[in-house]
DNA sequence: AAGAAAAGTGTGTGCGAACACACTATTTGT
DNA sequence: ACAAATAGTGTGTTCGCACACACTTTTCTT
């Protein structure tokens, strides 16, 4: 392997007969060097495959990077603490490595907070942003935002299809959409008769639902490819939290006492309240229940085998990936590439982590 | 976040009153140092909670780092090119940063030369060692000579309990079997009358049978537990492929002319061999097949969906982190943690990668 | 008691890059 | 024509650490 062979701006410097001061000013696009030089230069950076060392400079340079986070409010144990806890992973990891990275945070709860807060980090002296775009028309107001004043950004968990950020980290809420009925499919296929299915849209807030949906019309699109449309027996309910949490969990078991479906899917991370549900009332056969999101409340009715399956799609690993992407944009100058797909997690009892 | 709230090696120096060199000495156990100074200095460094600047210590010393690597010889799109891909992708990563990473490569096919080569590498000038630990006798006269000669090192795959490793990482094989038993049972539930499973270990090579019999414990295990075995009627077939493919092959298409099981399982990575007979004899209805490994041409078998469940270990990220492992505990002189346990991902047609 | 060996300590240089600054050569203005 | 502005370039310091080396003090020999 490359041994010493590291090439240097010293070596380039020599190589082009001039300064290393101005083979710095060239890479770092300082001004101020004589078109001809500058041409060379390059060409012997690329010719030599210079490649700057990490090491010296970070050292150097003290630079302090800010990162502004936006993501949308959240309680202890729901979904979006788990791509905040990888994002303060990643940005303490970096900073025990000496970097200087500090996170600021922007939280919203309304689509009119998310654009006024969103465009208070514009202002604010930012280096970078890493952000759920929510609700696209606010989102796309923001981008043009970010992209007029020159503003890196990266979204997480959900795309903006097009869009030109950095990168998109997350997954396409179909795949998964179409994983779960493939899940269903196998596991209802030796129950002779028609299956009947609940799709369950249980938001906590009107926002989330885009994704929820997409979960929704891929698992349809699984049975319509398979043409086993026949065989299933689908029913949606389209549930919004606005209530009290007692509303819903009397109408869901209302339902239930009404009739007991053969599999229930939740397309959100609220799997625990169905669950709730299930255990009160015990419904025999109990339906397979399958749902999103490795928080504690799901997780729990994993263990106690109330949930039969969870689906995950990486979320800490997420906003660790958005942090690292970041950094190393910003500060090697890396090129990172424009989508990065996590692995849809499949956990059941017996493979659940911790 | 703390801003140049760095403590640095001079800062200890002052308060401890004495040189930057001195700190270092003991920093290093570079010896040559009184004692109470020793004893001061070392509360100081705890006292500061002193975090070493990686940047600048990779910069100073221009340390190489040799990694022995030490794996069961493979062919193209064998199990163990994962971890190698892994491993690779470390490297490389590590010496664009200003590393110097070197990888020696050591491979065996038979417990012999496992140890012969293994000991060579303690002979050569080798800074760390990852291992997968083939056989029991043998890894343990290397772990000790290892031990003896101050070589750190770390296990990948399989666990030698107890050993003086800097770290396993891998998963326990029973939980692999834990959760195939699982998703038997599962997708297994609703036929009716005795269901007829599998269990197929079929090794390349007699040193890999010790994972795939514990995974078969795992299923046993589950079936137990759960007081299900009156159900399930197992038949386990042993098989080894010293023979050429062609005998293994006309066993299972003999096997699989008497009798059509309902779910075959295959210990090791090779379900790809009994997809084949499957594809050729297409027997109905089609047994439920469950494999390990994201290799290529079981990966193939479950796009055709001939193979419906893969599962997998994360064998890529496995051999990554060994190598981040042991830079971070050479180098950063970082304390790792003794057990890094992979997720159990379970992969079928939807959710499979690319 | 003199000299050698060992123990203990501080200084200096280099790692590769960033950046401020100083300097020279050229152009521009009046 | 001469100062002022500007384009183009090189030097020197800094970052935090590792390590070689020089130096001082103590302990051991005989």
């Amino acid at each position: 392997m490359a041994k010493g062979t590291h090439v240097r701006i010293k070596d380039i410097a020599e190589k082009a007969k001039c300064s290393i001061g101005t083979v710095d000013r060239v890479i770092h696009n300082r001004g101020k060097v004589a078109e001809p030089v500058r041409e060379r230069i390059l060409q012997i950076i690329k010719e030599l495959d210079y490649k700057p060392n990490v090491n010296a400079r970070v050292l150097a340079s003290k630079q302090t990077l800010t990162l502004g986070i936006l993501l949308p409010s959240y309680k202890k144990g729901e979904y979006w603490e788990l791509p905040c806890m990888g994002i303060t992973e990643a940005v303490e990891r970096y900073n025990e490595q000496g970097y200087n990275i500090e996170a600021r945070w922007f939280t919203y709860n309304s689509p009119e907070k998310f654009y006024k807060v969103g465009m208070k980090m514009v202002a604010d002296d930012i280096d970078g942003i890493i952000m759920n775009p929510a609700t696209y028309r606010e989102s796309v107001r923001l981008v043009r935002s970010f992209f007029q004043n020159n503003k890196p950004f990266i979204l997480i968990d959900s795309d903006i299809h097009g869009t030109p950020s950095l990168s998109f980290i997350g997954k396409d809420p179909v795949q998964s959409g179409l994983t779960v009925a493939e899940l269903i499919h196998q596991l209802t296929r030796h129950i002779s008769g028609t299956k009947n299915v609940w799709i369950i849209n249980l938001a906590s807030s009107p926002n989330q639902t885009y994704a929820f949906l997409a979960r929704e019309i891929g698992l349809m699109n699984y049975f319509t490819d398979k043409e086993l449309q026949e065989d299933y027996s689908f029913q949606t309910f389209d549930m919004n939290d606005k209530g009290t949490q007692k509303v819903v969990d009397e109408e869901i078991e209302e339902m239930l006492a009404r009739e007991i479906p053969h599999a229930i899917y939740v397309t959100g991370s609220m799997v625990h309240r169905i669950a709730g549900s299930i255990k009160k009332l015990r419904p025999e056969p109990k339906p397979l229940l399958i749902g999103h999101d490795l928080i504690p409340r799901n997780m729990d009715r994993v263990k106690d085998e109330t949930v039969d399956f969870l689906i995950e799609e990486e979320a800490q690993r997420q906003g660790y990936l958005a942090v690292e992407s970041m950094i190393r944009s910003l500060s090697y100058k890396e090129a990172i590439p424009k989508k990065q797909l996590m692995n849809l997690m499949i956990f059941t009892r017996e493979n659940l982590p911790l």
